[in-house]
RNA sequence: GUGUUCGUAGCUCAGCUGGAUAGAGCAACGGCCUUCUAAGCCGUGGGUCGGGGGUUCGAAUCCCUUCGAGCACGCCA
């Protein structure tokens, strides 16, 4: 189906064209001032110096052309030159009966879909997720499922960090502690045990203690780093420790992500393109790219058309050592090999967006990307205390993303208990529900560019622009479509009907509204777009659920009318909020 | 220093491919539950869109300038 805006925009273009205009002045916009119109056009205004005709005069013309239009029921000329447009509830029920009995709501999907994979999450293995990884995780799955309903097909990778350093430090510290372990003996040849000498919780602290000794002491550190040089080249027991690091942190990673409706299709990792980072290295030398800067390995990705100095892309530090950089070259190098993306989009903090747009240019540069292959970077913003200051714990350290899911959860449990009398396990349930909409429509209704305030009083809230208020909304409707049913009615039953109120017919054209915001939400990557829409159509809800007592309504024709509306809606909400990530509860 | 993002109501934010009286929410104040979930709805007050120039019939939106804030700027990731 065609946008509404589309189908309108068409009508008034046809008027200005059979008023002797150019067509493309029809273009019609959602109205700026609903007092006045539902739609409006300016078309008139624009083009009043082109036909050296007052704008009035154009307007008129064409509102005369528009006379007797089945689409519209009232086109008003309003000076300056504004043609004000309201659409015939008629034509609207047909729209939105479209909508209803088509697929994704009219949705049309692209002619051919593309292959885009998307970089997002990005833990560190052995370390637990904090504050800090919460946006990338909520944003990432949201614009994975938006490009998915939008027709493309997305593989989503959490590119874990898992071979830096860090795994060197862990892997010393351990042996610290049991030396007696085979791991670390070298004449060992059987095989090693498959279970790991750790739990998750003793690798969590093994990590920070870890980092902390070795800045405090340089020996330790250097073993640390002779640690990674043994594992990076493949000796036996530090691989099998290393297995095991992995697999008891994915493991967690996996229960965590999951809780927060989070779901990656590959687990890949820095490691898995380690092998490839030498060829690829060479590659870029015989192609002439590179060149010795300080001693580091570089590759020049200045432009004529910037406006700073761009610095080269390192390729290779002046010890020889690989780096952040060169795992991303890599990676991408493996992505385009095994994939063939049309697309690589990285959720990734906003800070290092000077550092991706040198590893773009690099790998353009040295052929690592097809001409066609698009890299964009999606930088989202910090998430700031009520101070403004970044997200700490009262104690001013970094706050675990386990830690604030619990008190969010709890909160969200205390409104429930204190709201309705439900059983215990069901105020547990719901408030799980209802906490994870209110972090993620916190964040998401913020463009992702941006630093947001995480305010958990106000997220938690169901008054005003919150995920609570999407959900309490839905509840409602979901209450009255049960209702219905079990009075007898039946829902496939119901056919819409035109609006014969204002605020019903408010309600409508939100929701006609449908395809022209996910086009735009898909296309501009923005998932904060969706949650605008959806607070607008709980408004209308709202408003129209105050004024209409639906079930009571006598006149058979006229509920089953409004039964429909409310399936539409209610699909319309449970759509978007899934694209959003996360869902409703049946009572709240 | 260079670059970059931003500065809209007391607070948190929309709007920014130029259009009519700049919108929400929170907070404040006032209404609405014998009837579908009041976790709701309706209303009132509150803004030199940081300042100054310019382009335009018309600017929060585009351009310039200035002030202020954040962030980034080769061997971390």
């Amino acid at each position: 189906m065609k946008k509404i805006l589309e189908v309108i925009s068409e009508e008034m273009k046809k008027a200005f064209q059979s008023a002797g205009y150019d067509g493309e002045l029809g273009k019609v916009t959602a109205s700026n001032r609903p007092d006045l119109c539902e739609y409006q056009c300016n078309g008139a205004m624009a083009g009043a110096k082109r036909y050296k005709k007052a704008p009035m005069m154009i307007a008129q013309d064409v509102a005369k052309e528009l006379e007797g239009s089945g689409v519209f029921e009232e086109v008003g000329a309003v000076p300056p030159g504004f043609l004000n447009l309201k659409i015939s509830p008629e034509f609207l029920k047909e729209y939105l009966d479209g909508m209803s009995k088509s697929d994704k709501f009219g949705l049309e999907m692209p002619e051919k879909a593309k292959r885009i994979m998307l970089d997002y999450g990005g833990p560190n293995v052995a370390k637990p997720l904090h504050v800090g990884h919460l946006r990338s995780a909520i944003i990432g799955e949201s614009v994975k499922r938006i490009a998915r309903y939008a027709g493309h097909e997305v593989i989503g990778d959490i590119h874990l960090g898992d071979w830096g350093l860090q795994m060197g430090l862990i892997i010393t510290e351990l042996q610290e502690r049991k030396p007696e372990l085979v791991y670390f003996d070298d004449s060992f040849t059987g095989e090693y045990p498959e279970e790991a000498p750790f739990t998750i919780a003793e690798l969590e602290e093994i990590y920070p203690t870890a980092s902390g000794k070795s800045k405090e002491d340089s020996a330790y550190k250097e073993k640390a780093m002779d640690a990674t040089f043994k594992l990076q080249n493949g000796v036996r027991g530090y691989r099998a420790l290393w297995n095991h690091i992995i697999r008891v942190s994915v493991a967690d990673l996996k229960k965590n992500y999951d809780k927060l409706n989070v779901e990656f299709d590959l687990w890949k990792g820095e490691s898995d393109v380690h092998d490839l980072i030498p060829q690829m290295v060479e590659e870029m030398k015989a192609g002439g790219h590179t060149y010795i800067s300080e001693g580091a390995l570089v590759v020049d990705v200045k432009e004529e058309t910037d406006t700073k100095e761009i610095p080269p892309c390192m390729i290779l530090k002046s010890d020889g050592a690989s780096l952040y950089n060169t795992t991303d070259l890599a990676t991408i190098k493996e992505r385009m090999e095994k994939y063939h993306p049309d697309e690589i989009i990285y959720v990734v903090d906003k800070r290092q967006e000077l550092y991706f747009e040198q590893v773009f240019r690099c790998a353009r540069k040295t052929g690592l990307v097809s001409p066609e292959t698009k890299l964009k970077f999606l930088g989202f913003g910090t998430m700031n205390g009520k101070d403004g200051k970044p997200f700490k714990t009262r104690e001013g350290g970094v706050m675990r993303l386990e830690y604030l899911i619990n008190e969010i959860n709890e909160v969200m449990y205390g409104k429930i208990i204190q709201n309705r009398s439900v059983p215990e396990e069901e105020a547990r349930q719901t408030a799980q529900v209802v906490a994870l909409s209110a972090v993620k429509y916190g964040d998401l209704s913020n463009q992702a560019s941006k630093d947001y305030i995480f305010d958990i009083e106000r997220f938690t809230s169901s008054e005003g622009d919150t995920g609570p208020y999407i959900l309490y909304t839905l509840v409602r409707i979901k209450s009255i479509l049960s209702k219905y049913k079990e009075a007898g009615g039946r829902l496939e039953a119901a056919a819409l009907r035109p609006a014969c109120s204002e605020p019903e017919k408010a309600l409508m054209l939100e929701l006609a509204g449908f395809i022209g915001m996910i086009e735009n939400a898909y296309e501009e990557i923005a998932p904060h777009k969706v949650c605008a829409y959806i607070y607008d159509i709980a408004n209308a809800f709202n408003r129209f659920y105050h004024e209409t007592k639906i079930l009571a309504e006598e006149d058979e024709a006229k509920k089953e009318g409004w039964i429909a509306l409310l399936l539409l809606a209610k699909d319309i909400l449970e759509t978007c909020i899934d694209l959003l990530g996360f869902s409703a509860p049946e009572r709240m």
